[in-house]
DNA sequence: ACTATTTGAGCAATCGATTGCATATTTATA
DNA sequence: TATAAATATGCAATCGATTGCTCAAATAGT
């Protein structure tokens, strides 16, 4: 078995013609006869030539590679996105690197740098939560990089983006919870105030408002809104004494850790206190009862992101005007808001 | 602002010197003076010097990528591994290009295609349930391209591959479970007999005889292990009037969904029966009760399977022995196994 | 029939880094 | 001091595909 691959020129050979005709040939380029590439076509198949993207990407300077920066892989929304890029990229031939940022902003910018370094044609990143500098993101797009935003993103840069309208999700959720008759409603947010909490906090407050409930700041419990932290805000606001009658959680986690914490107090769910979160990750519909939340349209954030990213790089390099989207989320109603009379 | 980036051409420029040596330098190859590598870096970093790692590929043949492909990074498991092959992998100076197949044969076999035209230096898999035809891995082994799989194995290729020891998690479980006074333990397994099943499967039978308790295939169901079918397995048994006091599931999804079953037929967990599962995904830890189950050791498999993989890569095609590493799973004992008396 | 135009294909440079071989300079050895 | 050995660097080819430019042949236009 010959070791060395096929190349254009060994093609080129076979038929007594150039690389350049082979070239050509292969990318359909109208210069070249149909005959001339159905040749070529039929003598790649019988080579099993493969084509070496890496002397395309140096030769031509694109890579046919996105880099996607994600806090976390492992987390049903962040995936669920991922999938529906790499569902429009494939289409387009076009492969993806999946990179994982941790939270952690040392790593996004390393994995920024390792991204530009692997020559990513573009960049499509969602911002970690501890993220405040955006140097990094900044020099992507200096250096006319293609990059896209979304989910979480920040107003300090120039940038597309794609997010889900999450104020129109929190106002829903608790307009929902007011409407099957809480009128203590606690929320759970981040001190770091990046938009989704921003965003879901004013949507809360507004619901609030827009039905005559006032707004207590001693029902607002900050934290990192992992499962732990929700246990504590749930232990902090009882132990506090504090009347409620629901919880919307920022976080799907949080609301899980709330939920444990009140079957330990013996606090019955929905009967004595309603419970909403956000983000609809697959295991607020496994629990007793099943939790209320905010489906993020991940996929389709997934796919508009994707689209979002290839006009700009049809522009190559040109300014275009910024895109920003703003997809509909949908509140999933289930038992643990299930109107007790 | 040069748009055209730095090239060890510019460097060399500048220091009256040939790019050979620049590279050199950059390389830290001995043959080069300690003092023009000291002079090379300065100005590399001056002129803010990226190197191309694509033309380095290109003529070296090394991408420095490697390609990883999972079933799904959308669970806790898949994405733990990956995180500890992207630990070593980074130290060394390694990308990671993740692929996923979604448990789809054809999916698997255009992303192993994929990765090897993104020209990776190598491969790490774990292969897909509904896979039977190893042909695309074949394929890379026979390139001399470093594979290494992992978890999702078989034995009808010869590579190395790293698993966790999950006879010995079944055989644990059913003799915790036989241990908390079961005698009528249901067995949830698939009928895709890829190697953790089957060996999970005869963990479970090795116990119950090692105990003297019958095995009665009308406790064994078999389904695609999601928690829908876990669900249909556990009505499938509970319908027929089949006795039994624990359920060992080979799949923690799938004994969610018999735990909402019995919950919807007021059947207690872990009174009446007990449950146990395999995996540790987050969510076991979050139900009520929690459930048991199984630790797959998911870092340390991503880091061993990493080094494993170098190790090949040293070897630089040439034939090594063949590695398996068998970790040792960690039965976590939780709340659904309870000893009732 | 003769020039103008279109069409098809070849030539050679290029992308940026690497590397085998040759050469120049310095140091060690006899 | 002449020669061998070691050290430091340069030269030029190379990896495989792409592409601007040139050129030849075929077709069209008058």
């Amino acid at each position: 078995m010959k070791k060395g691959k096929a190349t254009i020129h060994d093609i080129a050979e076979k038929l007594n013609i150039t690389a350049s005709t082979v070239s050509r040939a292969l990318n359909d380029n109208p210069r070249i006869s149909e005959n001339t590439k159905k040749l070529v076509l039929k003598m790649a198949k019988q080579l099993n030539y493969q084509p070496n993207h890496i002397a395309s990407a140096l030769r031509s300077g694109k890579s046919k590679l996105i880099g996607v920066l994600v806090p976390t892989a492992n987390r049903n929304f962040f995936s669920s996105v991922v999938r529906g890029i790499e569902d429009i990229a494939n289409e387009l031939d076009y492969k993806v690197i999946i990179s994982q940022s941790y939270e952690d902003s040392e790593k996004e910018i390393q994995n920024i740098e390792a991204l530009l370094n692997a020559r990513v044609d573009g960049i499509i990143a969602s911002i970690g939560k501890n993220t405040e500098n955006f140097d990094h993101f900044q020099k992507v797009l200096d250096k006319g990089i293609p990059l896209v935003l979304f989910d979480r993103i920040t107003n300090q840069l120039d940038v597309s983006q794609v997010v889900i309208d999450d104020y129109q999700g929190a106002y829903d959720t608790t307009k929902h919870l007011i409407e099957v008759g809480c009128k203590r409603i606690a929320h759970f947010t981040s001190p770091k105030k990046i938009n989704i909490y921003k965003e879901r906090l004013r949507g809360y407050e507004d619901a609030l408002k827009d039905f005559d409930i006032p707004f207590d700041p001693e029902l607002i419990e900050e934290s990192n809104m992992q499962l732990e932290d929700g246990r504590i805000s749930m232990e902090n606001i009882i132990n506090k004494g504090i009347e409620f009658d629901a919880v919307f959680s920022s976080s799907d986690y949080a609301v899980m850790g709330a939920m444990q914490v009140l079957r330990e107090h013996k606090i019955s769910v929905p009967e004595q206190v309603k419970l909403a979160g956000f983000g609809n990750e697959p295991f607020t519909s496994f629990t007793a009862p099943p939790i209320t939340t905010v489906d993020q349209k991940s996929i389709p954030m997934g796919r508009v992101t994707a689209e979002t990213f290839f006009e700009l790089l049809k522009l190559d390099g040109k300014k275009g005007n910024n895109q920003k989207t703003v997809l509909k989320p949908e509140l999933i109603i289930r038992e643990s808001t299930q109107k007790s009379n």
